[in-house]
DNA sequence: GATTGTTACTGCAATTTGCAGTATAGAGTC
DNA sequence: GACTCTATACTGCAAATTGCAGTAACAATC
């Protein structure tokens, strides 16, 4: 009963095994396309974890050739299904962001208004392209089944959450967007606009919580 | 002109100092309470990291002792506040989720439904703790002003982000719990289920983006 | 005076990242 | 038929980061 010898990456590869057998190449791909926004991950780690996961006796491989050129198949064991159905059966760890911009806005007393628009509006332009792509892929997915057809509805649910996210995330930028609008710098609100600090410390008037795009 | 020879955890230590001196058990226990739900760092990090800034003469360090217990005193040199403000005004990283439940969702197939179950109910759990202390948080910044009460209105802007992103990871997981309520199994409604699994996949209806708590 | 908790860190192995590098295959193009 | 461009298919290595354990003094209670 193998439980904590393998890191999430490893759980995540064997779970893409589950379905087929894979190149090495194209599991890289896999988890760099889409899952990495769940799952952030390196390029060479995913490579790193095959290794791993040979090492353990959860994947089988073979090579194949294309001309000169050699890759390796990985296919999923018995006892690389069990390892997976065991980790499943453990708790998660709760999710976590790592949010840079936010720590630029908790600092921003140390530089000019610009950098807080600058900051604000970068992240506002990054979760509307995220959150496009998601939807696009839930249209994909929805004609085509995807890449998982069998999983559609597993990704059907994950899709739903990450274009929440990311609307999330937009919605609260054109909210603080609006905040600062007004702000003669970025150091004196927080005497001098004491009324609206307590707004928006005030719980239960989220307002960027309403009225968003995405409704007709 | 530094620019990117230092950590964000390091321009981060750099912004609490440039609001007053802390020693490096201080600093230490800052980056841990709150901000490491922005910003995450292993607590051998927030030391390394004192060094690093000591190197780059960002910081001055000096001695204070409790008997014969000694700890370091920590303040910014002028250079330090120089390369914070530059860093400032260099473009944001775009935010990224890491979350170990929807890796579990996705694969959910391997598993149970009891396993799907329970790796949903634990994070909304988890999201609902983090939640609500976001929102005692609100209240001890709007009544006491916080340990920074000239960054009062940063808080504000960054607090309000934090409510929201937990509130929406706690409403997604009562929708999906909702989902998979009629579930007979992991695998089958991919194929069963195609008019609910098209439902969750169509744009503009989120439900679970409305009616949530916080609204009188 | 014994135990428990908080302050105040350091050492070290193992993992992970970031970047660069190598080399073949195949498709288009002049 | 030589040339460029992109995709395939990875490996090596230094640097950074994590996770865990360990040390030790002070502070308060039992």
């Amino acid at each position: 009963m193998p439980d904590r010898d393998l890191s999430t990456t490893g759980y995540l590869t064997l779970g893409l095994l589950a379905a087929h057998d894979w190149s090495a190449y194209q599991l890289a791909e896999q988890l760099g396309r889409g899952v990495a926004e769940l799952w952030p991950s390196a390029d060479r780690g995913r490579y790193a974890v095959l290794n791993r996961l040979a090492e353990l006796a959860y994947v089988d491989t073979r090579l194949e050739h294309t001309g000169k050129r050699a890759r390796t198949i990985y296919t999923i064991t018995s006892s690389g299904r069990e390892a997976l159905a065991a980790w499943l059966r453990t708790p998660p760890r709760p999710p976590s962001v790592e949010f840079e911009g936010m720590v630029r806005v908790l600092l921003a007393d140390q530089g000019s208004l610009d950098d807080l628009r600058g900051t604000l509006q970068q992240t506002r332009e990054s979760a509307l392209a995220n959150r496009d792509m998601f939807a696009r892929y839930a249209a994909y997915i929805s004609a085509t089944g995807g890449t998982f057809p069998e999983r559609r509805h597993l990704f059907a649910l994950a899709n739903t959450f990450m274009i929440g996210h990311y609307d999330h995330i937009l919605r609260w930028t054109e909210w603080a967007e609006q905040q600062i609008a007004d702000w003669p710098d970025t150091v004196t609100p927080a005497t001098a606009n004491e009324a609206q600090v307590r707004d928006m410390l005030t719980p239960g008037r989220e307002v960027w919580e309403h009225d968003h795009p995405g409704d007709a």
